[in-house]
DNA sequence: TGTCAGGTTTCGG
DNA sequence: CCGAAACCTGAC
């Protein structure tokens, strides 16, 4: 395997915690699939080794993916000058970062995310990639690719229903149209980009707000779940009453470029404070 | 056994 | 434009 000498790269809370849910830590690493690769790391102190299967040695998908070439620090730096909020967040959870995932498996799962729990999301997302994902074996362990868009087009909606999506299933079927109809995303607007996320049916506000910041790198926008705006209410004294997009805004004017960096922090921060 | 989930759509006002 | 009900399913 590959050592990456790197400190502040929080692994655990930043490929288990929401942004991403095809990754599970299995003896001594973190595995994730992706459509045509399954990804090992492995935590050291100071860094942690790599590999990438079955094309090894991929270094330019893990800097591109783990978003190691952003200046991490110098964020850092700037939001934990912010206010004592922010400062905690930062305290509490070194190494949290936002990943940059691939735009496809990133807004399929997410449109599976609506109404349903972290480890309902993963759960639904293993069952989708068990049935139709190609198996390869890594380190004597079974795991599944994450399907193409090209293989999931055979599918109905029932055969969605059975791996447990639910209402969603229609949503997932009619995304996987859109997706090979239109290709490529054309362009990079953030509102033009948000308006064209929302017409996908299934993708609201939130969703598409997550879609933006997890992979297509938006670092001035974070999605609004319900701790997001918990955070403005409590800490911020927002009004509640205040739309969407009013508080995405909030977010935005204070934060500036580290929004997406402090959104992340902030729900982490808020939801840690509510567990206990 | 019942409630509720990190949300979106649809419908009524 | 805004509030409320309905939506599948599994986890607590």
């Amino acid at each position: 395997m590959n050592f990456m000498k790197i400190e502040n790269y929080n692994l655990e809370i930043t490929l288990l915690g929401g942004q991403a849910f095809n990754w599970d830590f299995i003896n001594d690493s973190y595995y994730g699939f992706f459509k045509d690769r399954i990804v090992q790391i492995k935590p050291e102190l100071n860094g942690f080794y790599w590999q990438t299967y079955p094309k090894k040695n991929d270094i330019e998908f893990l800097n591109h993916y783990l978003n190691l070439k952003t200046n991490y620090l110098a964020k850092l730096k700037k939001l934990g000058g912010k206010d004592k909020y922010i400062k905690s967040a930062v305290q509490r959870y070194p190494g949290l970062r936002i990943l940059n995932q691939e735009f496809e498996q990133t807004l399929l799962s997410f449109i599976l995310s609506s109404n349903k729990s972290v480890k309902g999301v993963r759960k639904a997302v293993r069952n989708l990639t068990q049935a139709y994902g190609e198996e390869i074996s890594v380190n004597n362990i079974s795991f599944h690719l994450f399907p193409s868009v090209k293989e999931l087009l055979k599918l109905q909606e029932s055969d969605f229903r059975k791996l447990g999506f639910g209402f969603r299933a229609k949503y997932f079927k009619e995304a996987l149209n859109r997706l090979s109809e239109d290709g490529a995303l054309k362009f990079r607007d953030e509102d033009a980009v948000r308006k064209y996320l929302i017409s996908f049916i299934g993708i609201g506000d939130k969703v598409a707000d997550c879609i933006m910041v997890f992979s297509l790198g938006f670092q001035n926008v974070t999605p609004l779940d319900v701790w997001g705006k918990k955070v403005l209410t409590d800490f911020y004294k927002v009004n509640p009453k205040l739309s969407y997009s009013e508080m995405r805004k909030w977010y935005q004017n204070y934060f500036g470029e580290n929004t997406a960096l402090a959104g992340q922090f902030l729900f982490e921060y808020i939801r840690s404070l509510n567990k206990s």
